[in-house]
DNA sequence: TTAAATAATTAGATAAGACTAACAAATATA
DNA sequence: TATATTTGTTAGTCTTATCTAATTATTTAA
């Protein structure tokens, strides 16, 4: 059984691996604001468990068995995000913060339950897939609003980055999973786009906000 | 902000000072099954946070603050078995080890949003009345079934305790809160019963059983 | 009212998970 | 290549929450 602290190891670690694989000290004590010697000490641990292979100046990698383990707890706290808005009338930029501890619950019976309660959901609220059971997680590959081309017609179908702040600022523009948006126009000096969607017939979105929606070409 | 540790140590001694509103250190060692030089070294620090009055070789007490925060701890406990009862269809025997760690969740909105779900519930599942937002909690005298009398027509009203072999226990006999009871009459050797209620019409149970179950007189 | 039993405290140890300071290795830059 | 910068490790400290062993206070019983 892991510990609370491992739990989230675990996952940041599954998280930052998703591109290279492989996660430096360095990284990984950035993402979790935890000081680098705190975490060569839980790698060590974490490695005499099987979870991690680590070796002195390597760059470090789960194992078959962690990423099996940290893929359950994401997707405790994935099912948990789905749930909270689903089921409990949460908004997507409310259910962070109360997942990230509820992922944290010993009770394979309560997130069974939530599991049968949304109809065994394959996507959480922020269009991040959900793993299976045994820990595993299909890789979707959605491209980047900020990779597409002026004219193209594309799908909003998840968002990178679950903050908060930049989920209150999609709400306030009305931009949700499934709109489908048409680029009009890209600024080629700062990346920005003229975009229209629905209602929206000319918003225009700063680079920042384009590179963290992901998105389906039609 | 209370951890987690204290949070328990508050329910614990909110629950058993329910009778004299004093408790032991030795009682509570027991209850949390946790060694007496433990306790003795948490109530010196719930007695610095002004939690507990605490002096050597005395009896313990909450102080008033300190019971306002156990009883913020139980509500959130009980509104968390009333709602996996209620919403998501778990039996009354699953729900407290669940509730054991849900109630250490901070967040108010997570409660708020259960607490409106569920319509305001006054009672969990197991009889119990949920504290108000301000911990206080209006303690309702139900007798115990083993001090009525024979003859005595009653209603199951609570339970005092939420093992989940005793619930179980009720379970297959269908005893449930709302149930009424009939005693036909007493074994004055053991003090067990037999009773009719339902379809049930005549059960034979036990003086340990007899002790837990709380009704109130039609 | 003294002795025995029980309850409570003190002292000191341990484990988990965090930190800082100092040092070493690896990488980047001149 | 030599030096500077960045990254990573070691050593040692701290806090929280637990324990055991030894001691002291209180309560019960002889
Ligand atoms: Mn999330
Ligand atoms: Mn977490
Ligand atoms: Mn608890
Ligand atoms: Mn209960």
């Amino acid at each position: 059984m892991n510990s609370l602290t491992e739990e989230n190891y675990l996952k940041a670690l599954f998280n930052l691996s998703q591109e290279n694989g492989e996660v430096s000290v360095n990284e990984l004590s950035k993402h979790l604001q935890i000081k680098m010697p705190t975490v060569t000490s839980m790698m060590k641990k974490l490695s005499d468990k099987k979870l991690v292979n680590y070796e002195s100046y390597k760059p470090l990698k789960l194992t078959e068995k962690g990423r099996r383990e940290a893929g359950l707890v994401i997707r405790k706290h994935r099912l948990t995000e789905m749930f909270l808005v689903d089921k409990m009338g949460f908004g997507w930029e409310q259910v962070h913060e109360i997942a990230e501890q509820i992922e944290h619950i010993h009770s394979p019976e309560f997130f069974e339950k939530m599991d049968e309660l949304l109809g065994y959901p394959k996507f959480d609220p922020h269009g991040s897939p959900i793993p299976d059971k045994t820990g595993k997680v299909e890789w979707i590959h959605y491209s980047k609003l900020s990779d597409c081309k002026a004219g193209d017609a594309v799908k909003l179908s998840a968002v990178t980055h679950s903050s908060d702040e930049f989920l209150k600022f999609l709400n306030t523009r009305e931009l949700k999973l499934g709109t489908k948006i048409r680029i009009k126009s890209i600024e080629a000096f700062d990346g920005s786009m003229t975009i229209s969607y629905g209602k929206h017939l000319s918003e225009h979105v700063s680079c920042l906000v384009c590179e963290r929606l992901l998105v389906e070409k039609e």
